[in-house]
RNA sequence: GUGGGUGUAGCUCAACGGUUAGAGCAUCAGGCUGUGGUCCUGGGGGUUGAGGGUUCGAGACCCUUCACCCACCCCA
């Protein structure tokens, strides 16, 4: 019989990682309540056109990268390969544009989606998520960012970089996009195939590219940047400044661009040499058009998202040692009946006491016990039981001593010691 | 979807085309009746990813296929 494994891309998490994941998630709870974030839960499975219409129908998710599959009732329904579209639906579903002046979600959760694997990428991945709506100040961007250092700096991430651009508005846009691929078209033959392609259907994304040739296209083309209209501009500094006042260096990376089609104006990432290939961590942006686009009220929105298995991988090992254990070793069929009346009396003082299942002799057990890297170990024969005593090896030191055969006292005592 | 790399014990890896595929770690059991880590002895555990081919003989060579890893595209 063949084994049954895992999806391709899809994996159990545990041990170490799981670890950090938690410690991640934690972190992030502190930080984002202290902004005034509130979490929310969404679906992971949602109609496919809701992805269609906020991700952008030419983008690479949406054209090849989606799990999707019709419900027995005709439905497409797709698996969420990004967490904003979801958050854009609640927040229009709920009405909070009407209940509140602005909102500050956060949600933590796995995302789907259909790539070939490689380091730090996975079919089945999460993110932590965080979007506002209704705030259109360059504050809230410089707050975001703020967000973040908190919480990498606790996390102990040590090498990362910021980088910030302005992919501007609509109207700014427009009239680049046409500079551009007049830049562009006079130098198809230096392009790679890729970017043949990229110009015709995102020429902003020729940015992106690793292949040295084009670098050296792009190297002096007109830069969006350098071509934003009054307001954006405006924003942009406003920007800076307040990520001066929060004391936050960041590299300005004119070049850098966003792979989904809703951002405008401010635009971030944070990366890490230490990743592989797939150096972003954390990324995000504004997008003001989103939720009107999407059929509610023209609202401005900023967000971004943490790869939490990118992120995990930059999180050094907490030394933190787990609670101290305790092990019941027993020897003979007497000592065994005492074993549940130990085990309920550790419980319910909040002491772990792990045990053999099996009888096995006392160095199986004692063997057991050191494997399990338990600090105290119970050693509970006839010789105890006619004594009415029990004896407490304290590992380490190999001192033993004994205690009245009374698990709640018992309990107590390793209450104190462990 | 494309390119490269790797598949041998639970894990990390050996084995020039030539006996019965090994080692370390892990696991289990012993080392004078009830005491752990170090030490000694032993046990269990494999269709060498799968299928075909070449050969007197294949873990090794060839083909096919599958899986994993890395990279591209793209993204957190």
């Amino acid at each position: 019989m063949e084994k049954i494994r895992t999806l391709r891309g899809f994996r159990d998490i545990f041990g170490e990682e799981l670890d950090k994941f938690r410690r991640i998630e934690s972190v992030f709870r502190k930080y984002s309540g202290l902004l005034g974030f509130r979490e929310i839960e969404l679906p992971v499975l949602e109609k496919t056109e809701l992805f269609v219409r906020s991700i952008g129908d030419t983008t690479d998710i949406v054209e090849k990268e989606m799990f999707t599959f019709t419900d027995v009732g005709g439905d497409s329904l797709t698996m969420r390969p990004e967490a904003t579209a979801g958050m854009v639906r609640s927040y229009l579903q709920e009405g909070l544009y009407a209940t509140e002046r602005m909102t500050k979600v956060s949600s933590i959760g796995p995302m789907f989606r259909h790539e070939r694997p490689q380091k730090g990428r996975y079919r089945e991945f999460h993110q932590i998520d965080v979007e506002v709506f209704g705030v259109k100040e360059a504050l809230v961007d410089a707050e975001l960012i703020f967000m973040i250092r908190m919480i990498l700096d606790e996390l102990g991430v040590g090498r990362y970089r910021i980088e910030v651009n302005s992919v501007g508005c609509k109207t700014c846009r427009e009239s680049f996009r046409r500079v551009l691929i007049d830049y562009f078209e006079t130098r198809k033959d230096q392009l790679c195939e890729d970017c043949l392609r990229r110009l015709e259907r995102n020429p902003l994304r020729i940015f992106d590219c690793k292949n040295e040739q084009c670098i050296d296209v792009t190297g002096d083309s007109p830069l969006l940047f350098d071509s934003l209209c009054g307001e954006c501009r405006d924003h942009f500094r406003l920007f800076e400044g307040y990520l001066s006042d929060f004391g936050i260096g960041v590299e300005i990376n004119k070049r850098l661009v966003r792979g989904l089609d809703y951002y405008t104006k401010t635009v971030f990432e944070v990366t890490s040499e230490d990743l592989g290939a797939q150096k972003a961590f954390i990324a995000g942006g504004r997008y003001d058009n989103l939720v009107e686009e999407m059929g509610g009220p023209a609202t401005a929105g900023i967000g971004f998202a943490i790869g939490v298995e990118r992120l995990a991988m930059l999180v050094p090992v907490s030394a933190e040692k787990g609670d101290r254990r305790c092990f019941f070793a027993c020897v003979g069929d007497r000592a065994r009946a005492h074993l549940v009346s130990f085990l309920k009396a550790c419980v319910s003082a909040g002491i772990t006491l792990k045990h053999a299942y099996d009888a096995k002799s006392l160095k199986a057990q004692m063997r057991y016990a050191d494997n399990l890297k338990c600090d105290f170990v119970l050693i509970l024969g006839d010789d105890e039981i006619d004594r009415g005593i029990i004896t407490l090896r304290n590992m380490a030191d190999k001192s033993q001593r004994e205690l009245p055969l009374d698990p709640k006292k018992v309990a107590q005592e390793l209450v104190v010691v462990a």
